[in-house]
DNA sequence: CCATTTATATAACGATCATTACAAAATTAC
DNA sequence: GTAATTTTGTAATGATCGTTATATAAATGG
């Protein structure tokens, strides 16, 4: 192995308290002292291990998307166009609201918390966001391929339709909705999606 | 009149370039040094008109709801349910993509920019934002009561759904989207709205 | 057992934070 | 014209910011 004193924290541990202190109290509001405290390690340690507060801030948006937004990949492959948006925002209404965690969204909460000492931060949280957006796209452009959607569907208005809701249920979160308030928001979303190849939509 | 030296600012004005440097940077990012010197003024003048960053971030919050949301108590005035909601969509559209304003929705970035260090200020944003949706589910209960909704809607679900597809327009805003993708979302939701008294829907 | 390597804890760095003393300037009241 | 009042500009307050220098502790390699 290599030589050296061992590191005497988990860093995934670490990077989860991170995550959690970001979401929480948004990018420019969290102090270093916050994070360290938090994360019951000293300074010098924190920046060994990621180099600064922004490197940090990455590695807890990687846990997020592998985290709690890893419903996205899984939403991805259900069988049908329906249940692939069913899946999702069934999922994000879990998330959202998961006791795990803050209410909301990590992505959609953190973008305006930067503030522009580090415009390429920024940009990169709303590539992320926009990346969502475009797996959605892409697989309904697949199921249109596969006949599985009606012709005059258009998969990029259906994607930006369906991840516009689901920010907005991010948001409703963040306001105080419980579970159950997102639930209804997602039967009230897909009662009226617009296809005949509609199936049940009881959970 | 009273005595004392003349303000030699106006203060709707400073309030105005306040609400654009606090939407841009967040809260938490935006100093006291940013403040003075876009609105022209020394720190005494702005603690002295305002009391503090909280104080003169609240009279951005009242700007914004007179200004750029004022759309939201017009939109509550038109003759049918419908035309209610219409009207509300397309105006979000159209103040969330304003060139004059940064992209998307001041009070929806705020929240979560505030960090901790004011509980209270972060309640009071939610408030705010829950006030829209309670001023929309008023509108559309008295709609049901005039005879304007079918008996099956329910009017707390309708208003919750329409604010959560607003809330959504503002991060894709945010995210970049152009008024042109902010009213394909509109026409989208519209299309599909699931009212037996539904009008045309073109603009 | 000694050299090397890496992580640790303590303590400090200059910069910036929100806020305010202080005194000069500019107005009204009488 | 002088007293009272309010705003102004300058400069400073202590606290906290993100980051790092330094020295010690704990591991491996030979």
């Amino acid at each position: 192995m290599t030589a050296g004193r061992p590191r005497s924290f988990d860093i995934d541990k670490a990077v989860d308290i991170a995550m959690n202190v970001f979401w929480r109290k948004g990018y420019a509001a969290t102090s270093m002292a916050d994070l360290t405290k938090a994360m019951g390690i000293n300074a010098p340690s924190l920046y060994a291990a990621f180099g600064n507060k922004e490197g940090l801030f990455r590695r807890a948006m990687d846990r997020y998307a592998e985290g709690p937004a890893g419903f996205m990949v899984v939403s991805m492959q259900q069988p049908t166009a329906l249940d692939v948006v069913t899946h999702m925002l069934r999922a994000a209404a879990a998330s959202h609201t998961d006791p795990h965690f803050p209410a909301g969204c990590f992505m959609v909460q953190s973008e305006s918390t930067v503030g522009d000492k580090s415009e390429k931060l920024r940009r990169d949280i709303i590539k992320q966001r926009n990346g969502g957006e475009a797996l959605l796209r892409k697989r309904l452009e697949q199921a249109k391929a596969d006949g599985d959607l009606p012709a005059q569907m258009d998969p990029t208005e259906l994607a930006r339709y369906a991840v516009t809701v689901m920010y907005g249920m991010a948001i409703q979160a963040a306001n105080g909705a419980s579970r159950k308030d997102l639930d209804q928001i997602v039967n009230f979303t897909l009662k009226n999606w617009p296809t005949s190849a509609k199936r049940k939509i009881n959970s």
